[in-house]
DNA sequence: TGCATAATAGGACGGTCGTTCTATTGTGCT
DNA sequence: AGCACAATAGAACGACCGTCCTATTATGCA
């Protein structure tokens, strides 16, 4: 006789999702490290046993987390950009959907950022998920500004590493100003910082 | 009969300091979310009860934290660059000031930096403080960069405020590479980004 | 409808937190 | 030396934390 695998019934997944996305929004708010399973289970209503059950632990829970905001990030930010020619245009499309996004997220925050500084001297699992993902969102700005380099619209010798540098201290800085300082115009500032930035090694 | 008011013993104060010290390194490394009597207590090797009373809450105790990491801020960065000659050298002056502080720091990290996340979003009188610093500081910066302007250094039209946001990206570039995705050759990369922004604005 | 089991609740656990109270030790001055 | 009081220790508090164990309820399928 084969044993029949139940699979998991629907209920179950979908409080799942939904507990995922009020602890993804806890998590923008007050970071990893303060997501809490009794403040979750108090706007889920539910008993913190009922949400601990959906996960291993904490330390799960936070990593889904991590992997929720990470393929929200993809779909709005990276994917949509892929639509634009390759080169200059596409490199702008991503850097400026990426300040849009950071600019909805004033209210909340970004959990790469807020996690860069909760997680730069944790080791652990989070950690490692985190640095993996600001990795791969790194390399990939890097990739669009060689092509924009192969492409002739960067002059073939700028060091696209220090690009990519220069555009994230440039959103770092708009998410300072904006969420902690809280001076007003600091988007354009960050825009007109990517227009020098281009200008100063664009190909005449 | 005049009443006598005893100042405070020797013993009391020096014993407050050094604490000082210790919750000062203490709250780089883990935030000054993570300052906690306890652990201090233990790196003291003093009860919890006797850390304590030099201060009258937790929360005052972060504060005295933050005015002594201010105090040395000032000591290292700001004041040794009043004697360079107003103007353009007095603003490289106090960015490599700054960059070599934060290169010192990758081993312990920033609380103006580390902080600014943490209280975001957490209102309050630590939050207060932590902006009115961290304001005081890029007022220092924007005022350097405008006698830079006067002196005819840099040219009379560029927006000093948004020079300050460039040059406040490049540090926390720098910390993020350095601290949390431990990228080697970031501190050049800082100093390379302050040169490019310094050549497109300077008066030929 | 009823059965298997998934989903959730409730309570208890050991731990750490900031804080308070009381007792003890140490210090500095006369 | 001895007195006044500062400095510190020790224990206890209520609150919250993640986690585990055991019931109870809800669900989906035969």
């Amino acid at each position: 006789m084969i044993e029949v695998l139940h699979k998991p019934l629907r209920k179950g997944e979908q409080t799942r999702a939904s507990i995922l996305d009020v602890a993804l929004d806890l998590a923008s708010r007050e970071g990893l490290e303060g997501l809490t399973i009794g403040v979750l289970a108090e706007r889920m209503s539910m008993s913190k046993s009922g949400v601990f059950a959906h996960f291993g632990s904490r330390e799960d829970l936070q990593i889904d987390v991590l992997k929720l905001y990470h393929q929200q990030f993809e779909q709005e930010v990276f994917y949509p950009s892929l639509r634009e020619p390759r080169g200059l245009p596409r490199l702008q499309s991503l850097f400026s959907r990426w300040i849009a996004r950071v600019s909805l997220e004033i209210a909340s925050g970004c959990i790469y950022i807020s996690g860069a500084v909760e997680y730069d001297d944790r080791p652990g699992p989070i950690r490692e998920h985190l640095v993996t993902m600001v990795r791969t969102w790194q390399l990939a700005l890097q990739r669009a500004a060689q092509q924009a380099v192969d492409e002739h619209h960067l002059a073939s010798d700028i060091d696209t590493q220090q690009l990519v540098f220069e555009m994230y201290g440039l959103v770092l800085a708009l998410h300072h100003d904006a969420r902690f300082i809280r001076s007003p115009g600091c988007v354009d500032r960050a825009h007109a910082g990517f227009a020098r930035l281009i200008a100063s090694t664009r190909v005449p």
